[in-house]
DNA sequence: AAATAAGATTGGTAACTGTCAATATAGATG
DNA sequence: CATCTATATTGACAGTTACCAATCTTATTT
């Protein structure tokens, strides 16, 4: 167990002015987020009884082929949002609350 | 003074698998703040003393040409971002707070 | 070792977008 | 009306990306 720092909000980009890497940093994160189909699969793996789904649960429900679902769960794991582990021939993903958590913190209003 | 409705929070992408409809919808505002210059805007808006800005005065900082940060004005103000006010000759823009408060519900994790 | 199933990669294409130069528009002022 | 400044639009280009079919890789099971 982490120990849970103070919490002071100083990440969010309301906070003053950003910088431009820093900007881009973010933005890395919400380009991810900016498709339909890499958003719904965070949040139908975060709907599952056990919050998580390997990857063949995936594709029936976005409709679409098995490479695209592929890829977008490879760009989510890039971006540090979905977190996987094999079991087996699975490959199951569950969402990384944290990284979640911290993105909220960056739209948080200081004022 | 509106009043405040009891806070259920079951916008979040959290409290159910969202549908294509709503992803799509999401997923656009995500996409406007997938732009470094973009969020470099919103974040020199807010932290300006009125927490307002004409478009003159955020191309220097940015970098970038008129024509550009005109652009992405446009986008942020479009996707309900930012608001703008014409005085004269210039235009200020200020942030939508409860657009992005709004944003911020929908990555409210529910669990 | 062969067969099966899940997942990843490759290659190709169509669509989108960030950027700027050039130009146009709008409002204020002389 | 002419001029000046702020902002918007147009057109063009380069880079990115979502998507799929086909193929490859990995792990299990018989």
């Amino acid at each position: 167990m982490t120990n849970s720092p103070a919490k002071t909000n100083h990440n969010s980009i309301f906070s003053g002015a950003i910088a431009l890497k820093q900007a881009q940093e973010i933005a890395a994160i919400f380009k991810v987020l900016g498709e339909p189909a890499r958003l719904q699969l965070i949040s139908f793996i975060a709907s599952q009884p056990n919050q998580e789904a390997c990857g063949c649960d995936l594709i029936e429900p976005l409709g679409l082929s098995q490479p695209t679902v592929s890829h977008h769960l490879k760009v989510l794991y890039q971006a540090g949002l979905l977190e996987k582990e094999r079991r087996g021939n699975w490959i199951y993903y569950l969402v990384n609350k944290e990284k979640i958590a911290r993105l909220q913190e960056i739209l948080a209003i200081e004022n």
